[in-house]
DNA sequence: TGTACATCAGTGAACGCGCGTTCACTGATGTAC
DNA sequence: TGTACATCAGTGAACGCGCGTTCACTGATGTAC
């Protein structure tokens, strides 16, 4: 399949009719995040990406060292979006901080769901956080997300004993995670049948958790 | 690295020195093993496999179809071998279920710290399990473990409505699954820093899950 | 015990292929004056 | 407004390499008689 580099509507002369390609970084970072989708974190080559977007096998290293560096950027973009995805779901804590905690982990699963390649890229590429300052502090932003939506939390809580705000957050993405890395990222060929919606499966392990943090959803 | 089909003490016979090598489809497992846990699940090539064994490039044909035959064996293996872990760790339920489903967490985080490669080969690897039933079959056992740990902690629980314990057994395996998944098994540079344990970490998750099902541990 | 033969489990050379990367190049664009 | 020039962002041919796989082969082993 082939990108083009025009807007639909058809911008203002630039893209492919002419010689410079003009927008050939984006593009390229489309074609490696849907590549990454069809084939998976090893799925795909340079070259792969080169030829998506029809452009010679050299034009990619004008813009990317390797292709590390641009699964890097996919990487990192991805842990933008979804960070921000995370954040509209928290909605400030709004009905009741146990509604909005589940509607974080629920759109949890929505993105695994409706972006795996992303998904894929933050979590499954092995990708080095440590050469990176910039793709680190994308990965922090989801924690970032749920540690606040925990702290709201833990502040509505009246149980005798509670965990540390941290610790809830920590709980919190290790249930969605697990059930996004068992039942909803994977191939659907590479995993096993679940006898109800992954969401209902978080949803009720979610409640029964916070429950005994003396948190119940108002209403 | 060269893998020598020998025993250490040196078996009767057999191994290298002749020109059959006598445990060749053994040794391919181990190799393969060995170099999925260096390099990931997509980081080796059936020719590496060869050579780590010091055999020709042919010679894995004689036992396996391709490299993706080889790596459902392992994946097959790997099954069995944490499914066996996990049983050992549940030890019929004793002291109690509480502690017995921790020790099954446990052995689960355990595993995928001892054993990153087969790990990385059961739910890393993305091989179709629609392919191949005995693999399907080997992949059913972890969670048929979890699920007896579940059915008995159901049945000492106390709690005014319980979930099934297929659901119990599903969120023990997720929240086990997240915290390998994000902070055990991947490679050390590739995952945050946790300012515990993960260990820790899951077995206060767990508990407070399992406080909320009416199920403490005695003693 | 000896011999002939079938089968098994390796060898190693060869193939076509696509990869990552480099290179000198060239068309298009921007800017100084 | 026009022109010369620098820079940018592509081309496409080329390279060496290691891959997966096939092939005719051969050494070792097992078995019938």
């Amino acid at each position: 399949m082939r990108f083009n580099p025009n807007q639909p509507g058809g911008g203002p002369a630039g893209g492919r009719d002419s010689y410079h390609h003009g927008n050939l970084r984006e593009v390229l970072i489309e074609a490696a995040l849907h590549l990454l989708g069809e084939h998976g974190p090893a799925g795909f080559t340079f070259a792969d990406v080169a030829r998506a977007v029809g452009v010679s096998p050299a034009a990619p290293y004008r813009h990317f060292r390797d292709r590390q560096a641009l699964l890097t950027e996919v990487a990192r973009r991805a842990f933008e979006k979804f960070a921000a995805e995370l954040d509209t779901a928290w909605n400030g804590g709004r009905p009741d901080p146990v509604r909005a905690i589940e509607n974080c982990a629920l759109a949890y699963l929505s993105f695994a769901r409706r972006e795996p390649a992303a998904f894929a890229a933050m979590y499954e590429s092995g990708l080095p956080m440590s050469d990176d300052p910039t793709l680190l502090a994308a990965s922090e932003l989801v924690l970032g997300v749920l540690r606040r939506a925990a702290d709201a939390a833990c502040a509505a809580s009246h149980a005798a004993r509670r965990p540390p705000a941290l610790m809830v957050a920590l709980h919190v993405q290790a249930m969605a995670h697990g059930v996004a890395a068992l039942y909803v990222s994977r191939a659907e060929t590479s995993r096993r049948k679940l006898p109800m919606p992954p969401e209902d499966l978080l949803e009720a392990g979610l409640l029964i958790y916070l429950q005994s943090l003396g948190i119940a959803p108002s209403g």
